[in-house]
DNA sequence: ATGAAAGCGCTAACAC
DNA sequence: GTGTTAGCGCTTTCAT
């Protein structure tokens, strides 16, 4: 932690201009090939580390690209440190943020972005947001982490993209077709299983499920079989499934499947009905959405569609990346689901 | 993405001097209260967002942290990015550095601190490590992941802490007691199973594995039993894993449990073991070390030493934020672990 | 091919 | 309590 080693030492040392040696990094083809040997030597001797401030100032841009996140991320208790040796009770499974993340991350890498980690337990904090911003040529951040307002604020200084809300005009957007990947799932229900009763467990609260519900009510319309209401329930509300597994089983006739719009319904509704003495899939089918890790550890495999989350992350830093300099406005980038055939829909 | 909107504008609009408007933003109380507010509603209107680069380059340090992790911590391939749709093949769990990133994460949002992810696939890349380091306060290392004279250059200019290192003087440092650990596993093995034979699967490649080793040699040297030789394995080398098994199995005498210095290689070798027509522990136990989620997924659940990741990730930061703008040289963190017996030692 | 010099936006003495 | 001003380290015309 000596003294900060400039650009001015390292001229000095090799006998040239600051100038010289910001070129030498940065264009060396503009300079004999010896000035740049000397300067590089330099450098090297006096360990000179370029400060990113210095030329994100002169710049105007950082390199850095950030990643907004909050609350619903984190585990209650996140910012208190816990008890040291303590295994870690909650959040084993990455959830869909940290596998944006990981994408994310990837692709910065890739790009040679750094990734800056910013978010916050209080939604919409504002001043939080700032700083993060203020630091960042591009931003991503979940949809439902900030109000409308605060996203305009952002949006007029830097580009944001926004993943997983609706397509909206001005906004940057990395979507995801819910629609097809309900759809498909939805047709091999008919026509591979050959199921005619089907319930449908979810809601339809964010452009992303009603998504999934019309790609279920399509394919349901093109085969010409009766489409079943939505019965409520909400991923993280495990009552909700449960009275809803309740209420279909109270049914006269019960469904032959249950198409539910989350893997997380989806599991505790396989539980509630394995509760109430049924077998899943022998006695009723179940399938689900998004293809969290936990439904590949249930006996047989959760039958649903997944998310490319990963993908979802690496095309937000891409847009951003294409947006930083210019100020095009590309379109909402659109990614497809993968239908993932688990045993949970039945043995054929 | 207007023009930028700086101090001098806020300060105009508002009626003041530039100097005012940073004070009112970062020392309000020297302020008269009703400046402070014409200032933060000027900057409200005017979207003001402030530079990092440039509070940065003022302040000499920038209010982040770096945390830099390299190649085998990442998939091969992840450069490239992955064909749309596909379905992740590896790393479905987090992995060591993941836990730790997520610790270092958390402590810096409790702190005040943004984190910025680093890292490269090629070791000991300068070029990536400088630019890295050059934006950061401060510095977090894997062990492994540079060289030591990268690690003094940089260490010159900012503090680093290195994860998993070995103790030297003037760096700082988190260990992890992976010896005692290792050891206590090892007695386990011997003392409550009885076993004679064992065979040793890893490395020595860093300090954290000689480490292991050197716990899991005391425990057979206090119980006078011969030791094996290391059979090389590598952590992300699937193949290697699978070599080393083979190699066991053409032993003229199988081991009756193979120690494994982590816990990926311990996942494949149990992969390879069965594949070969083994039981484990049936016919021979398998023993891991770190605790990684997948380890406890695995039926019968992993006997491994937990190290404790996050804690780790939040200790290093802890140790930066107290050694940034100080000159101060702490002493190593050292942490525990935590022996988890599973069922892959062998049902006693 | 290289040097001189003017910023980039913010902070912090130091004046007033 | 607020304004003036001199940097912080790097990039980049514009000369030479």
């Amino acid at each position: 932690m000596a003294r900060k080693v400039t650009v001015y030492d390292v001229a000095q040392r090799a006998g040239v201009s600051s100038a010289t040696v910001s070129f030498a990094f940065t264009r060396p083809e503009k300079i004999k090939p010896e000035t740049v040997r000397t300067v590089m030597a330099a450098a090297d001797e006096l360990g000179y580390v370029p400060s990113a401030s210095a030329r994100g100032l002169a710049l105007g841009r950082t390199g850095a690209i950030g990643i907004y996140s909050y609350d619903y991320v984190l585990d209650p208790g996140d910012d208190v440190a816990p008890p040291a040796g303590a295994v870690p009770s909650g959040r084993l499974f990455p959830l869909y943020a940290d596998e944006v993340q990981r994408g994310a991350q990837l692709e910065c890498r890739r790009r040679g972005y750094a990734l800056m980690l910013g978010g916050n337990r209080v939604p919409d904090h504002l001043p939080h947001l700032i700083e993060v911003a203020g630091r960042v040529d591009g931003l991503i951040v979940f949809a439902g982490a900030l109000s409308a307002e605060a996203l305009a604020k952002v949006t007029a200084r830097i580009p944001v993209v926004e993943l997983g809300g609706e397509e909206r005009a001005g906004a940057r957007t990395v979507l995801v077709d819910n629609r097809s990947g309900m759809e498909a799932l939805t047709r091999h229900l008919l026509a591979d299983h050959g199921y005619r009763r089907l319930a449908y467990l979810g809601e339809l609260g964010t452009p992303e499920f009603v998504g999934r519900r019309t790609g279920f009510v399509a394919a349901l319309d093109a085969a010409g079989v009766p489409v079943p209401d939505v019965v409520p329930s909400h991923p993280g509300d495990d009552e909700s499934t449960r009275r809803a597994v309740a209420a279909l089983l109270r049914a006269e006739e019960r469904p032959e499947v249950v198409v539910c719009d989350t893997d997380q319904s989806a599991l505790v509704a396989i539980d509630a009905l394995r509760a109430a003495g049924l077998s899943v899939p022998g006695d009723i089918a179940v399938t689900g959405f998004d293809g969290i890790l936990a439904g590949r550890l249930v006996d047989p495999v959760l039958t649903t569609v997944r998310q490319p989350m990963e993908e979802v992350g690496r095309a937000a830093v891409a847009s951003l990346v294409a947006a930083i300099g210019r100020r095009e406005q590309s379109a909402p980038d659109t990614l497809t689901c993968t239908f993932l055939r688990g045993g949970t829909c039945g043995t054929h």
